[in-house]
DNA sequence: CTAGTTGCAAATGTTTTGCAGTCTC
DNA sequence: GAGACTGCAAAACATTTGCAACTAG
């Protein structure tokens, strides 16, 4: 994890940025998603209720609280919008309801499935956001910078049930 | 737009649900969202600044108050729960900040293309979902219901600027 | 030292809920 | 007529902002 925090500062300096306690234990608590699957896996997931890797600014909090003396809830706001703009870290809106959830921006971008009947949400790391992008670069007049891929359905233990 | 009002009563009537004055409003005020570009265009899109098919509540609520005697902001939420419920309707959020925005499900899938400079959002429809679906078929034992892509980056007319 | 950051608290904005009256079927 | 829906008003949440104190560089 050494590395980790080696990362944020090296992008937060090259930003003219500080590295602060609070952005390290921000940076930190985003820091255990490292679950994501290759591609062609096709296991159940984790039986659904586990860790779960897409933190609510609450759960951040919380979290914090626990190694250290915690941040501000309004801290991790403005830490999470800067952090954003250096693209480290990035928003989803996982269903409809509720608040926005973060996680670490991987630099091999990955997109989710979200089962619609237990609500899991599974990484997967692959071939179709590069395959978006090839898409993109003929023909369209757009530079993509990010794909954000969520696919919703029900997922191989649920669809047992 | 008389076919529209008939698709929503016939998924209500299935659902047994009412077919009442506000739900119509509501899905009226959704209604005009039939810009979505064929999948190989790449004109500059709308002059930033237009129509912009993704409504918030409150711009629902105040499309209603224009036609008829308007719909309360609290039957709005309830009304777009349980559009989304029956596939009706589609919640997306652009961007990390404000409040979510709604649109029509269209049966034929398209995504967003978001320009991270002007903020403008363009619809596309294309083999892109097509090809997410297929891709999933194989090996997954995930079944794909539907597909949300959107995709950041810079615009055409922005690029030149 | 100095400007960028943080915590606290208060202000904003968004979404949900309780209930009595209304209207669809 | 009965139960599903709605509007209104009041919570309950989520996010943003102002400002004085603090601290990394």
């Amino acid at each position: 994890m050494a590395q980790d925090v080696s990362e944020l500062a090296a992008v937060l300096r090259a930003g003219g940025h500080r590295l602060t306690a609070p952005r390290q234990a921000v940076w930190s608590a985003l820091g255990t998603s490292a679950d994501a699957r290759a591609d062609g896996s096709h296991d159940g997931g984790h039986p659904a209720g586990h860790p779960a890797e897409h933190l609510t600014v609450d759960e951040i909090v919380e979290r914090t609280h626990r190694d250290d003396v915690g941040v501000d809830r309004a801290t991790v706001y403005r830490v999470l919008a800067l952090l954003e703009e250096l693209g480290l870290v990035r928003a989803t809106q996982l269903g409809s309801g509720g608040a926005i959830r973060w996680e670490r921006a991987h630099p091999d971008e990955h997109f989710h499935l979200r089962c619609t009947s237990c609500g899991a949400v599974d990484h997967h790391v692959g071939t179709l956001v590069a395959t978006v992008r090839e898409h993109l670069d003929g023909g369209h007049g757009f530079a993509a910078e990010s794909v954000e891929l969520t696919v919703h359905g029900r997922c191989a233990a649920c669809r047992t049930r």
